[in-house]
DNA sequence: CAGTGGTCTAGACCACAAA
DNA sequence: TTGTGGTCTAGACCACTGG
């Protein structure tokens, strides 16, 4: 093929034949790919720019390789989906807004300090943000943070405090993973005068804990968020970064 | 380096100790990576096995490339998460299993219609199914799907509805994307009664549509949860495949 | 202009799977 | 053993960025 007119990477070419195939169900979920070397005849390309092409059909969870055996077109898995958390809502038509509501030192409670893996009672920095949409308060968020000595993270914490994407950016270096759980509980009664609403409404609670290196947990934040007001948006991956 | 008494790939090994290095906090965000060929010159080796290794840090969102400009440490991006739905709880030490309430044909009404792009009052296809963990009934789900004509969609659907995993493989090859939207609902009556618990209960409802080629409607499935016995994790993404 | 990342080649050897 | 994917090389040219 290699058609050199056109400005797209031949790799590139080769896999959009390839999905195309296997979109249109020319290749069904289990059937094997040409051999590299063969896809190398077959499109006059060496086998390095063929395993780049197949690489990107890789990475959509399109096909799987097995070593000595050859690539195969993959069961799909729709069950994996990547949420994008910090965008409240997705409709970009809204403007977004936090509002600081109160730092504290306070000592941790038995299920914060659990989830920490601290000892009940140490030290904690609590933040208190109130989360609004066009201006109405949609959640509440409680974030609690271990006290790292000489770590920068809570100078950082404090000062962006109300910018939610620059303490993600400047506490992130030493941030590794994540984990968030998302389940639906009752609006309680301060929660409920916080959101402007009365209490016993549905609501998401949306825990996020940090880790750092080494799986040293750093932050907590429990969100309270208005269920009819705030939802989340998931979808399954594809394309670019 | 290159060292050839260990196992591990040369450009494994260049990744892991860059990574350290950002990790470690001596590269940092925003920081530019040497150049693919002062890195080829540092650790010997071509400039493919640099670009093999810088490959693997770029997919784990430490680092960013730009053409003409260099590897650059990325601003990490904690809010771009990995859920997987099918597995409810994750808790694998509980048992889970799904009871097929009722297969039947139904006319669409206006939400569901809107979602699915078709004419309200169109002929769907519904099944209700019961999610039950522990053999306690967790939540309920409402599947509809579009009818199409001559594609065994329908069959298969039938055929495996009691196992979610094979549905999604013997229907996957035509899909193309998945959309979830997840929030907070009381329970109504029937639900409530089906999950065995009183009304007004917190709920997840989750929806999920769907799609085919050319961005075409499928399917939609909407599941209401019950809150405190069902709840859904995330997490950064990261590692093998 | 020089330097960078992006693509591509035509080989080579390895580890693994299946017959 | 043969064939497969996985790694690696030492070049080459391109497109882009910035001074």
């Amino acid at each position: 093929m290699k058609t050199r007119e056109s400005f797209v990477p031949v790799y590139f070419q080769l896999a959009e034949d390839l999905k195309e195939k296997i979109l249109a169900g020319e290749l069904k979920p289990g059937d094997a790919l040409p051999s590299e070397t063969q896809l190398g005849e077959q499109y006059r390309i060496s086998k390095m720019t063929v395993r780049n092409g197949l690489r990107l059909l890789a990475q959509e969870g399109l096909i799987k390789s097995f070593r000595g055996k050859g690539n195969f077109v993959a069961h799909p898995n729709l069950s994996e989906l990547i949420l994008k958390l910090s965008d409240p809502g997705l409709e970009s038509s809204r403007s977004y807004d936090a509002k600081l509501l109160a730092i504290n030192v306070i000592s941790a409670e038995d299920g914060v300090a659990l989830r920490l893996q601290i000892k009940p009672g140490s030290k904690l920095i609590r933040f208190r943000r109130l989360l609004l949409m066009d201006k109405e308060p949609v959640a509440v968020e409680n974030r609690y943070l271990t006290y790292q000595r000489g770590q920068p993270l809570v100078e950082q914490e404090i000062k962006y405090a109300d910018f939610p994407e620059a303490v993600a950016k400047h506490t992130g270096i030493i941030t590794e993973g994540n984990q968030v759980t998302i389940s639906a509980v009752s609006l309680n009664q301060a929660d409920s005068e916080l959101l402007e609403t009365s209490s016993g409404i549905p609501a998401l609670k949306i825990e996020q804990l940090v880790y750092g290196r080494k799986n040293t947990p750093l932050g907590l934040s429990i969100m309270i968020c208005h269920g009819e007001k705030y939802h989340l948006i998931a979808s399954t991956r594809s394309f670019f970064s």
